[in-house]
Order: C-alpha cells, then sequence, then structure tokens
RNA sequence: GGAGCUGUAGCUCAGUUUGGUUAGAGCGCCUGCCUGUCACGCAGGAGGCCGCGAGUUCGAGUCUCGUCAGCUCCGCCA
C-alpha cells in the first residue's frame, strides 16, 4: 500500500508550529464522530496529536474517515492550527491538525484491550498480545529508560578507556551455581554446550589475555525459577579490571550509578555509598540487602530476657541461638488478626512461632507477659525505644534465622503501615561488604561458594580455609538500592594453586576440577594479574529507574512465572527429526 | 518441589457463603442520530465452553477431586 511518508511526528507539534502544512503517519488512538465533525487522535512514538475532518468543507473525507477504527494506521496531510478548545492535559493540547487528506493505510482488529496508559488487563492477555501491550506509551517509555541506560554504560566505560569483547553464549557447562541451559551438540552427539550463567571465567581470561578494562552489556541464562524480579534470562553489565582493588571498582561503579541517575531522572546521587559489612547488614537489618530508606532495627535482646522463666526463650538460649526484636512504630493498632498474619508470614521464613508486645494506654499487652517481670518489661521498652502505641515482634532461633525472620517482618511491616510509600521516590544506594566465603549448604552437607568460587579470600583470612571455613571472609561486594541487590562482584583469585584449593573446598576432586575447570587453572599459570571486577543487573536497574517492581515491564519479550512465551508459545515441541539429527531421544512420561 | 490468591461476555468484575426459572453490570463492540469533542453525547442491538476433565446430585457457574493457566511468595537463583 502506497502512503505519503511523514515530514513530522504528531507528538512533538506545539502552538510554534501554527500554520504549517505537515505530513502524519501514526495509529489511531482513539476517534470521536461528532457526525458534522470527526476528531481522531492520532499517536506515534514521540506522542499523540489531535487531527480534524470537516465534513462541511470535505465530505469525501468524511465519508472516508467512516470506516477508520482504533489503532488503525494512517497517515494524513493537513495544517496546524490553533484550537478553539483547547486540552490543557496533552503536549500537543493547543493545537490540532486540519486535515486536507489521508488515506487509510492499514487496517486492525478489534484488539482485546485499550491500547492506552492505566487499563486493568490480565497479565496473561497482555503477554498474549504484547505487541499491542508494548504500543502503550508507559511501556514505551520504559524502553527509552532501558535504551538511555545502555547509551550511558557504553558512553560511561569508553571515558573510562574500556574496552566492550563478546563472549561466547555457547560454551562449557560447569558445576556450581544455577542450573545451566543446555543446547545439544549435533556435530559431537552426546555432548552439549551450556547457555552461559554470566561471562565469568571468560571475562577473566580477558584480563590475562591483557585486555586490562573489560566491559560488556550481555545475556545471561540461569535455568532456576522465576519471581518478579527475576527472569530465566536477563542482562548484566559486566564488568573486570587489572591491577586494582576493591576500592578501585566500587569508585567506578559509584561513578556510573551518578551519571546514569542524573542522565535518565536528572536526580543527584551523592557519593561515596556508605559501606556496610555482610555481618552488620545481618544483625541490624536482617538482610544482605537491607533497604536503608528507614530505620526499624533489629535488637539482640537475648540478655534481657535472659533470667526469665519462658520455656521458648530459654531453650533457644541452650541451643546457642538468640532472641532478638523489632520495634514497629505504630504498630499497636493492628488487630490481633494481623498479627496473626504476620505470625504466618514468619512461618514463610522458617520461623516456629511469633512474641508480641503491644504498648498502648499505659499498658503493655502480650501473650507472653505472664513470663516477664515489671524489670524486664521496662528493660525492653527502654533497650527498643518503646512508647505507647508502639509494636513489639520477637523472634527466638538460631542468630541467622532469627535475623532474617525479622528483616523480612520488618519490610512486610513497613509495607503495611505505609513506611513504604512515603520513601518511594527515595534511593538509598549503599555496599555490602566483607561477605563470608563459604556457606554451608546442610542439605548436601558440604562448603559452598557465597559468590562464586574464583572470589578471593581476605589476604589475613587465608589460614583459616583450612581451621575454620565459615569464618572465612571474602573480597565480595554487593550493591545495594532500596532493598535490592543491583550487582555484585569481587576481587579474583589470581594464583593457580589457590584456585585448585578453593575447588577442593568446595568438594571437589582433582579429576572434576581438572576435567570442569582444568582449562582455567591451566590459563592461570601464564601470567595472570590481579584482577576483580563486578556484574550488575540491567534489567533491575531499569526496574528502579522506571519506578516499576516487575521485571517484565522493563523485558520486551519476557517469559511468564512458569517459563513460558504465551506469545510464540515457547518452549514448544520439536519434530522427531531434530531430535534424531541431535542423537536424542525423550524418555516417555512416567 | 511447596504455599497462597485468581480464572464467568472482547476487557474489568458481580453472582459461589446457603446448588434450583432465561447467568448480570460497567467499559468496549455493531447500527442510527449528532459541528468543538478530547472518558464526546443520545437511542437501539449483538455478544457466554462460567479455564478444562471427572465425580456427587433429580439438578452444578455454585459442592468434591484432579488438571491447566496467570500472579505473588518459600525453597532454588555461585
Amino acid at each position: 500500500m502506497l502512503f505519503k511518508k511523514r515530514n513530522t511526528k504528531c507528538g512533538i507539534l506545539r502552538q510554534e508550529d501554527e500554520g504549517k502544512k505537515i505530513v502524519l503517519n501514526g495509529w489511531v488512538a482513539s476517534r470521536r464522530d461528532l457526525g458534522g465533525l470527526i476528531f481522531i487522535d492520532l499517536r506515534d512514538r514521540w506522542g499523540l496529536v489531535q487531527i480534524v475532518i470537516e465534513p462541511e468543507n470535505r465530505p469525501d473525507l468524511a465519508e472516508k474517515a467512516k470506516d477508520i477504527r482504533d489503532e488503525f494506521v494512517l497517515w494524513a496531510e493537513g495544517t496546524v492550527r490553533s484550537r478553539s478548545n483547547p486540552n490543557t492535559k496533552i503536549p500537543t493540547g493547543l493545537i490540532e491538525v486540519v486535515v486536507e487528506d489521508f488515506d487509510i493505510i492499514n487496517k486492525s482488529e478489534l484488539p482485546p484491550f485499550p491500547v492506552d496508559d492505566n487499563i486493568e488487563t490480565g497479565e496473561e492477555t497482555k503477554l498474549r498480545y504484547r505487541y499491542l501491550d508494548l504500543r502503550r506509551p508507559v511501556m514505551q517509555n520504559y524502553f527509552a529508560i532501558r535504551n538511555k541506560t545502555y547509551q550511558v554504560c557504553h558512553r560511561y566505560f569508553e571515558k573510562n578507556d574500556f574496552i566492550e569483547v563478546e563472549t561466547p553464549v555457547l560454551m562449557k557447562s560447569t558445576p556450581e551455581g544455577a542450573r545451566d541451559f543446555l543446547v545439544p551438540s549435533r556435530i559431537s552427539k552426546g555432548k552439549f554446550y551450556a547457555l552461559p550463567q554470566s561471562p565469568q571465567i571468560f571475562k577473566q581470561i580477558l584480563m590475562l589475555s591483557g585486555f586490562e578494562r573489560y566491559m560488556q552489556i550481555v545475556k545471561c541464562f540461569r535455568d532456576e525459577d522465576l519471581r518478579s524480579d527475576r527472569q530465566p534470562e536477563f542482562t548484566q553489565i559486566d564488568v573486570e579490571m587489572s591491577f586494582i582493588d576493591r576500592d578501585d571498582i566500587l569508585n567506578l561503579i559509584e561513578g556510573l550509578i551518578i551519571e546514569l541517575w542524573k542522565e535518565v531522572l536528572d536526580y543527584d546521587v551523592a557519593a561515596p555509598f556508605m559501606r556496610m559489612s555482610y555481618d552488620e547488614a545481618m544483625n541490624r537489618f536482617g538482610s544482605d540487602k537491607p533497604d536503608l530508606r528507614f530505620g526499624m532495627e533489629i535488637s539482640d535482646i537475648t540478655d534481657a530476657v535472659r533470667s526469665t522463666e519462658f520455656k521458648v526463650f530459654n531453650d533457644t538460649i541452650g541451643e546457642g541461638g538468640i532472641i532478638a526484636a523489632i520495634n514497629v512504630k505504630g504498630g499497636s493498632e493492628m488487630s490481633r488478626k494481623n498479627i496473626d498474619e504476620l505470625t504466618e508470614f514468619a512461618k514463610k521464613y522458617g520461623a516456629k512461632g511469633l512474641a508480641w508486645m503491644k504498648f498502648a494506654n499505659g499498658e503493655v499487652n502480650s501473650p507472653i507477659a505472664k513470663f516477664l517481670d515489671e524489670a524486664v518489661i521496662s528493660q525492653l521498652k527502654s533497650q527498643l525505644n518503646a512508647q505507647d502505641g508502639d509494636l513489639i515482634l520477637i523472634s527466638s532461633d538460631k542468630k541467622r534465622r532469627a535475623q532474617t525472620i525479622l528483616g523480612a517482618l520488618r519490610l512486610e511491616c513497613a509495607k503495611r503501615l505505609g513506611i513504604m510509600d512515603a520513601v518511594k521516590d527515595k534511593f538509598s544506594f549503599h555496599w555490602v561488604i566483607d561477605f563470608p566465603l563459604f556457606e554451608y549448604d546442610e542439605d548436601n552437607e558440604r562448603w559452598v561458594a557465597m559468590h562464586h568460587p574464583f572470589t578471593s579470600p581476605m589476604d589475613e583470612d587465608i589460614a583459616l580455609l583450612d581451621t575454620d571455613p565459615g569464618s572465612v571472609r571474602a573480597k565480595a561486594y554487593d550493591l545495594v538500592v532500596n532493598g535490592a541487590e543491583l550487582g555484585g562482584g569481587s576481587i579474583r583469585i589470581f594464583n593457580s594453586d589457590l584456585q585448585q584449593k578453593m575447588f577442593n573446598k568446595l568438594g571437589l576432586g582433582d579429576k572434576e576440577i581438572e576435567d570442569k575447570f582444568g582449562f582455567f587453572i591451566k590459563a592461570l599459570k601464564y601470567g595472570t594479574p590481579p584482577h576483580g571486577g563486578i556484574a550488575l543487573g540491567l534489567d533491575r536497574i531499569v526496574m528502579t529507574l522506571a519506578g516499576t517492581d516487575n521485571i517484565r515491564d522493563v523485558i520486551a519479550f519476557p517469559k511468564t512465572t512458569s517459563g513460558l512465551s504465551l506469545m510464540d508459545g515457547s518452549p514448544s515441541f520439536v519434530v522427531e527429526e531434530q531430535l534424531k539429527e541431535l542423537g536424542l531421544k525423550l524418555l516417555s512420561e512416567k
């Protein structure tokens, strides 16, 4: 179909364009046919403008316009003029375009939902018709922010003398970490490539190849269950540097964040960011990614309740656990039902129960009050800075578990009491540092790397590798904003013997190490510079910039919670021939 | 792997507690009218596999079991 090409854009027309003869291309956002007068809102990527067809002057155009429906594609030629009835709600509202000629370029089926912001359409319908969902201005804006993020990143790292190198998408499957997506090899039947969980090994090899400063905006793949902030394929801003220490990376990334927030939101982020140890983050906030926009910190009240007759507390103390609490300011308004809900909430995190104390009307109300004498209560009240109107939530458990439970309750209560809403426009960036190198996997009875197996232990803790692995600290760091992890990195092991030892500590046998990581250990022996880096979750950065809490909003074609792509119907079965060519055979169900 | 919520018209939802005549509303859609609308207005009309499958029952949108899908969370995600 022939069409007249536009010479301007709908969304950019303003009062000063009055009198200009123009051509527009776009989609019909809405049509208001008054009989003697037809108004059409024409939409393109840049916005909306009202065009008018006047049957009195052009009955031929009016006749053609009768067929126009929402989402039809039009070209229209006309003259910009001031409106007699301006619309102050839209940027182009002072003017309109009187149509002198137009045609329908393409029709549209009736859309299953209006292509409009603020629609209330189910996720399933929107994903099935993702192309229509993406047409909505609010979605287009998310991707404008995403684009801006790419551009700022590339410019920032270019300016800082980084070089972008692409790493393979088909690589070797290695143990440790997330489940790999596997790709069968046709040429080497029975063998598989894996999609990268991250380009970790390649970027380290690029360091020993002498690239010094590497970055890449790169897709990563992890075959794990999805969440509102997790997709099986996602994008990382991947960075690695040689001859540097931790603070070089932290400073570099702070600079990037400052530039991103300035460019995208015109928001001034203050640096340097606060740095908090993992231990402190857990003790005070019960999370390794604490939200520091508000208080409600955790207090260890073990000493205060040590002398009580409450069996639950005494048993916990006897087993080496702790009693800890948060003070939910103004929480005494919560009903018994609300507190029961909080108890259920706590149970998801492994809590066996939840003790609480309400302070109201000068009195204390608590199911455990009978175990606490006057002195203990007043001690707690002063330690927790509790006043009338407050609610104290108490967890009694192993140290980290008690903290995690209270950390989760802290966020939940902040949501319920409107604290989250009150701070929603703030950005609180900080670093969590000094992570443990290992954590113990109870199920498999072995140590696993908390960050990844290439992370360097702190020099002063290396001796503890053999005697007390659990207390070895890592040269690792996470970037956190508003309770979300934006990225993490570490200074790497650059000594092949230490790398070998690390794998041993993780329970890998020499043969397995040779088989899975031999090439890497070998590479480390050819003059590896000290190096380290970080990977930032680009999708999460864009989410934060865009102010959305769902990762699907910032990925053009996302998967559902069960990993399906509803628009194109993947994953799907393949024909027998394809399997045969790959040397594969499906197991029959059960 | 587990838990919770949801599934009824194109869309958003009511109806399910306590089974019972022809399953409703708003928006959208279709037709007609309408010269200043911008959530246009007015009049009329069409539109249903009550997610799917079993079961209970004289009778199921409603009760039971299973299953599928969407969302959120726990586990998982170095």
